[in-house]
DNA sequence: GGCTCTTGTCATCCC
DNA sequence: TCGGGATGACAAGAG
């Protein structure tokens, strides 16, 4: 088996490099991507997979790559690793992950190098692996031996578990290829070797050893190899640049291909080389090139190939969500006042270049420039959690309404990330001097009255949240100041009333009244059942328990008589007294005491409630005095007078109530009215923005005789009538203009 | 005892 | 002119 994949290999390698010289790009990780891990992975190693996951260190470990081959938990382990570069995306532009990479594999044929971890596990101390590699003089010390390095891979927690059992032997073959492969490129077997490498392995690595002691560049120095260390940037892996000679260089690449094809048995056709790796022979940097140009050089194979792409993921779908809400204007604006040219989408809006059109705002300038690690990691959470969680952060910087707007983009700086000056209403109106207005003072106006009706409305308290509760109240019948449930009528009787209440009780020779009357009451209102009760109880006087028991079971005047209290109350006709203390005085009323002490032969509430008529033929029918009759009449007056008295408060209160109402009505008009204004005014704000731009897209294409453009001091555009656009004279278009404005005036006088 | 609210009453106006 | 409704003002009672 193994000298079956060795004869493959020197075939395929011979074949690819072949390839390689006549510049076909051999493409080996897209034959991974299905069933065997990346590349990378394959070559690097045991990696963290096989410990716990510390994603803060996984930032180190060549983009989280360096999961063995071998790990059982490799789904996890992607799931984990694409989870991260979402994360990471966010920041890619700061972090030169090819650092790591370089320091993560490469040791040194004795094992001298200590900081040239085998796994990516090891590179949990990748803070100060970082530099090392770009300091020349730093990271090598004393080798260390395999125990003392398995311990500190220990310690570091970043030790894989024993190989467990279940591995295949095409699986344990293939490691060792690998392991012999990076020996050769002079990464010793130690780096993979960790002390519970399975014993039936220990034939392989004599066999190894003896290769090792070949293949391995000689040692001439830690420091040295330190200095060259080349990165991989297909693989990640690191390995010494240092080699005698340009047929080294050419033997390095050839290694490299080695193991590219070792884990790319599938051939295609169209396959190709990626052009890092196919380039890696050119970049091998000369003895005199700096460590730190060496990544510089090569961090963009690393890093341009996956999470630019994301990045610009994460912004099209923040742009896409945006574009749902409320951006149809935006596009447009932009374009025109920043004569965008219409181009690829991703330059135009989603990259980070400060001369795009979206990083022409101060805010989102600071995310993406000067903080990525603060303004940007502000929403970093949404991003990673796209779309829901975005689309929910981000809606509160639509302007649901317009009252809203003011306190929503004066709070965040995020509205200016999202929305253009032109549309980002207040916010950018006291930003103003940082971005020069191509429009000049054109929406002064209309900007400044914008800026006036939402003072306005601060002051005055109108807001959405107040409307609402102003109509809650009001719905509800439940905002009364005055508390008519404990009112003898309720509030919708009495509103029932108003409009009622001058005619029935205006009429008090009506027939509803008079019908009622002998019943002894007369009515404020005789339409309501609970009015109707009412006067019961303005006609009696009644006590407040009375009138609540009254208040539940009685519902019809003409059921008055069927009660035996009322009924007795009723031709009693006694005023203001409860059939509960009939029989004693003290419920009775003065009028009645008196007609009691005068011996009247007739109720009150007749003589109150009958109509003149029939009152002065009941006068008619009994010889009285005058000092009787003259007590009558003040009863009948007093009596009248009362009950007038109680319409009266009634209709007092339901005016107040009405003019409550009224005032409620009038204050939602006009919070209405002024979101109505503030949204034709942002309307009438961007159609100028349009017509001022066509202005001068039009203007700016207008060539004299000699194809020179026209001066805008000297030549103005004016609109027809007829929808044509003429080019006059500057002075004439002032002329009329002047000329329009004092048409208003005339008409005004 | 003072305050508030309710209710009754008077005076007045008006229809 | 009278009856009666409307209403402001006042007073008494209750809480």
């Amino acid at each position: 088996m193994l000298s079956l994949k060795k004869y493959l290999t020197e075939g395929l390698l011979q074949f690819t490099i072949l390839l390689s010289l006549i510049g076909v790009r051999v493409d080996v990780d897209t034959y991974l991507t299905s069933q065997l891990p990346p590349l990378r992975e394959i070559i690097l190693g045991p990696s963290s997979a096989y410990t716990q996951t510390q994603f803060h260190n996984l930032r180190n470990t060549l983009d989280g790559y360096g999961i063995h081959p071998k790990s059982i938990d490799l789904d996890n382990y992607f799931t984990a690793r694409r989870l991260l570069s979402q994360v990471r995306a966010l920041d890619r532009f700061q972090v030169p992950t090819t650092e790591v990479n370089a320091w993560l594999v490469h040791r040194d044929p004795e094992g001298s190098v200590s900081g040239s971890q085998p796994s990516s596990g090891l590179a949990l101390e990748s803070s100060s692996g970082l530099q090392d590699v770009t300091g020349p003089d730093n990271g090598v010390r004393e080798s260390e031996t395999e125990q003392g390095f398995s311990e500190d891979l220990e310690d570091l927690g970043a030790v894989a578990p024993p190989v467990s059992g279940d591995l295949t032997k095409e699986d344990i073959d293939l490691i060792d290829i690998l392991w012999r492969q990076d020996i050769d490129l002079g990464a010793g077997r130690e780096i993979f070797d960790y002390s519970h490498r399975q014993k039936e392995q220990d034939v392989d690595k004599e066999l190894q050893d003896g290769v090792e002691q070949e293949d391995t560049w000689p040692g001439e120095g830690e420091e040295v190899l330190a200095r060259n260390l080349l990165v991989d940037g297909e693989t990640g892996e690191s390995f010494p640049a240092q080699v005698p000679g340009g047929e080294n260089q050419t033997a390095l690449s050839l290694e490299l291909c080695l193991r590219l094809l070792e884990a790319t048995c599938p051939f295609g056709e169209n396959a190709e080389f990626p052009a890092d790796i196919s380039s890696l022979t050119e970049a091998v940097p000369s003895e005199s090139e700096p460590p730190g140009l060496q990544n510089n050089l090569l961090s963009p194979l690393l890093t341009g190939t996956e999470s630019p792409f994301d990045l610009e993921q994460q912004w099209q779908d923040l742009m896409s969500i945006m574009e749902m809400q409320a951006m149809e204007v935006n596009t447009s604006t932009n374009e025109i006042l920043y004569n965008n040219p219409p181009g690829d989408p991703l330059s135009t809006n989603y990259s980070l270049a400060p001369n795009t059109p979206i990083n022409q705002n101060v805010s989102l300038h600071q995310a993406s420039l000067g903080g990525c690690s603060q303004d940007f990691s502000l929403f970093s959470p949404e991003v990673e959690s796209l779309p829901v969680a975005s689309s929910s952060t981000l809606l509160p910087l639509v302007p649901s309404n317009s009252t809203s707007l003011n306190s929503t983009f004066g709070s965040t700086n995020l509205s200016g990330l999202f929305f253009p000056p032109q549309l980002n209403g207040t916010a950018n109106d006291t930003a103003g001097p940082e971005l020069p207005d191509p429009l000049g003072g054109l929406l002064d106006e209309a900007m400044l009255d914008e800026i006036s009706l939402m003072d306005l409305a601060i002051e005055e308290g109108f807001n959405s949240v107040q409307a609402s509760q102003l109509k809650e109240e009001f719905d509800s019948d439940s905002g009364l100041s005055l508390d008519s449930s404990h009112s003898p009528s309720s509030l919708s009787s009495s509103e029932g009333s108003s409009s009622s209440s001058s005619s029935s009780s205006s009429s008090a020779s009506s027939s509803a009244s008079s019908s009622f009357s002998e019943e002894g009451a007369v009515g404020y209102s005789s339409d309501s059942e609970t009015l109707d009760l009412e006067e019961v109880e303005g006609a009696v006087g009644y006590q407040p328990e009375y009138s609540k028991f009254c208040r539940m079971s009685y519902q019809d005047p003409s059921q008055l008589s069927c009660l035996p209290y009322l009924e007795h109350v009723g031709h009693n006709h006694t005023y203001n007294m409860a059939p509960s203390a009939l029989d004693s005085d003290k419920q009775m009323s003065r009028d009645e005491h008196r007609a009691r002490a005068m011996k009247i032969p007739f109720t009150n509430d007749k003589i109150i409630n009958l109509p003149v008529e029939e009152f002065n033929e009941l006068l008619s029918k009994y010889q009285l005095s005058e000092a009787q009759l003259s007590l009558i009449r003040d009863i009948r007056r007093r009596g009248k007078n009362k009950m007038a008295a109680q319409n009266c408060r009634k209709r007092k209160l339901d005016t107040i109530l009405n003019l409550k109402r009224d005032v409620e009505d009038l204050q939602r008009d006009k919070a209405r009215l002024l979101r109505e204004k503030v949204e034709f005014l942002r309307s009438l704000r961007q159609m100028k923005q349009k017509v001022q731009s066509l202005y001068q897209e039009v203007f700016g294409r207008l060539r004299d005789e000699n194809g020179q453009p026209y001066s805008p001091s000297q030549y103005a555009l004016q609109y027809a009538g007829d929808g044509s656009v003429l080019l006059i004279p500057r002075t004439l278009a002032d002329q009329q203009a002047r000329r329009q404005e004092r048409k208003p005036k005339d008409r005004r006088k």
